[in-house]
DNA sequence: TTCGTATATGATTATGTATTCATATATGAA
DNA sequence: TTCATATATGAATACATAATCATATACGAA
C-alpha cells in the first residue's frame, strides 16, 4: 500500500509534482507559442523555427520538454520529424487561458 | 490603433506575458499548495504557514506573488489578513488539474 | 561509401526566482 | 504611549532554466 497523505488539507509529493510541471510546461512564452502552432496541424522543427524565427536548438530542447511530458508526439518523413500535440485536457485548458486573455 | 499581430499563426506579446503568467502562478509547488488550501476556506497568514509547515515569510511573499496576478484577495480581521482565492477560471483548471494528476 | 540536410545534444552563459534571515510596519490591547 | 502579535519587506543566497553555439547524430540520395 502506498502511503497516504498526512495532512488531510495538503497534497501528497507526487501529485504536486504532475501539478507543477504540467502548468510549468504552459508557464514559457516559446513553449505557448510552439503549443499555439500546433492547434491547427503538425510542423517539422524547421518549420517552427521559420515560423516563430527561434533558433532551430532552442525549438529541439523545447519541444524534447514537452515531448517528455508526453504534451507532443512526433512522426518521421524521411529526415524531417512532424510535431503535433498529444495531451487534449492541456491544449483545451491552453486554449481557454488565451481566450481568457485575448477578452480581458 | 494597435498594431496588429504580424504573424496570424503567431500570438501577440500581450496576451503571450499574460497567459505565461497565469500558468507560471501554478507551476510552483508552494503556491499550488497555497491556493490548494484555499478551496474549501479563507486562512490567515499564520495559519498557512502552519497547516503547510512554511516560513511566514515564504507565504507572505508568495501571497503577494498571488495577489499581483489577483488569484487571491484578503479581508482584515484586527491584525489578521484572512485570504481566499479571487479567480474562478484559475481554480477550476487547478482543481481540474488536480484530479486529473491523481487519477493517472 | 560520401554528401547534404534535419534534428538532437552538451556545455556555457545569462537570467530569473524561491527561500531565508533580519527587520520594518501595522494593528489592537493595556 | 508601550507592548505583543501579525504581516510585509529588503537583501542575500542558492538554485533552476531558457537561449545560444558548436557539434554530434540520423536519415535519404547519389
Amino acid at each position: 500500500m502506498e502511503e497516504m497523505k498526512v495532512n488531510p488539507h495538503d497534497l501528497d509529493e507526487e501529485t504536486l509534482f504532475l501539478v507543477s510541471q504540467t502548468f510549468k510546461a504552459l508557464s514559457d512564452p516559446t513553449r505557448i507559442r510552439i503549443l499555439n502552432l500546433l492547434f491547427n496541424k503538425e510542423y517539422s522543427v524547421n518549420e517552427i523555427a521559420e515560423t516563430l524565427d527561434l533558433r532551430q536548438s532552442t525549438v529541439s530542447h523545447q519541444l524534447r520538454f514537452l515531448k517528455n511530458l508526453r504534451l507532443v508526439k512526433y512522426r518521421r518523413e524521411g529526415t524531417s520529424l512532424f510535431y503535433s500535440y498529444d495531451d487534449e485536457h492541456v491544449m483545451n485548458m491552453l486554449k481557454q487561458t488565451i481566450e481568457h486573455a485575448i477578452h480581458s
